[in-house]
DNA sequence: CCCACAATCGTAATAATTACTATTTAAGAA
DNA sequence: TTCTTAAATAGTAATTATTACGATTGTGGG
């Protein structure tokens, strides 16, 4: 498990990874992915499919959508994304990999990673252990962030 | 909060509970909602609206799908269900309000709820101080239940 | 440089959810 | 109990999100 300064980690590290975990995984490295994986390491919003769309259509006109939910969905299987689990309609995506927690608030949607290594180091309570192969272990948390808050003034 | 024991509240319970909080929320009692209600009450397994609507057809052959997704969005508003987040594209449901966590199968995809006291009394970490209004804190385990592991010789 | 085939583009199809309108029904008043 | 009225439903149409398809393009190995 790497530490808190690893996690943040350059792009041009990721991009590297990236690049390398392409050529393991037999995937070829098209300009379109680059710029879909770019896109989605450098947002810290957890965005949609249509909203890394939308993003890359100003750099690159041509792109289909198809391409972007079929490249999210081929980085899924391959363990270099993550779809974001929500109540929303659409699916949300993320290339932060590190062990992290999502912090979300229900009046904007907008999603927010944290650390937890008290959570992270805690061990299961017993009636799981036998339930089968625990893989991940997440918290979330959901409130109304403090924007919302003093915007809609509920506080 | 309730104790353990207050958990396993009689479908009785549930049923009279809900109607009352229809009264007050200013819900007619229908005939389709009481039937929704009863069918995510009783069911274990965090049904899709979908689902939902196959069940009911059998015992109720005109309920329409619309009113299945109108009414379980009425009632989510009300705080008499929840929306369960997945990473599926069909959204699930739980009429289970007591705190409460999940583990999930990411091969079959069924839900469990179990209970984590320790979770629940713990303090969550100092950056999130200065986030907002927390409203729920929760758990999500996932991995690969025994029977899937079994099935699959992933073990 | 060329070739094979994987990946993309543009669009069509499907899946999931929401909207619309005529009709029905719950629940309060008479 | 019957009447009244607004809310809720059924059936269907429309919208949104995602996936599929077929012709074309482009990566990466030889």
């Amino acid at each position: 498990m790497l530490n808190q300064h690893d996690q943040k980690q350059s792009l041009q590290n990721k991009l590297a990874d990236f690049e390398y975990a392409c050529k393991g995984a037999g995937l070829k490295l098209t300009h379109q992915r680059l710029e879909i994986y770019r896109e989605l390491a450098t947002a810290s919003d957890h965005p949609a499919a249509e909203t890394i769309y939308k993003r890359l259509k100003e750099r690159m006109p041509t792109i289909s959508l198809d391409t972007i939910y079929r490249t999210l969905a081929t980085f899924e299987s391959h363990g270099l994304i993550r779809k974001v689990q929500t109540a929303e309609s659409q699916a949300r995506f993320e290339a932060q990999m590190m062990q992290h927690h999502h912090l979300i608030c229900d009046k904007c949607k907008k999603i927010i990673d944290f650390q937890w290594q008290t959570f992270d180091d805690s061990t299961l309570p017993d009636v799981i252990s036998t339930w089968g192969r625990i893989q991940r272990k997440n918290v979330v948390l959901h409130g109304i962030c403090d924007k919302c808050l003093q915007k809609n003034n509920l506080n």
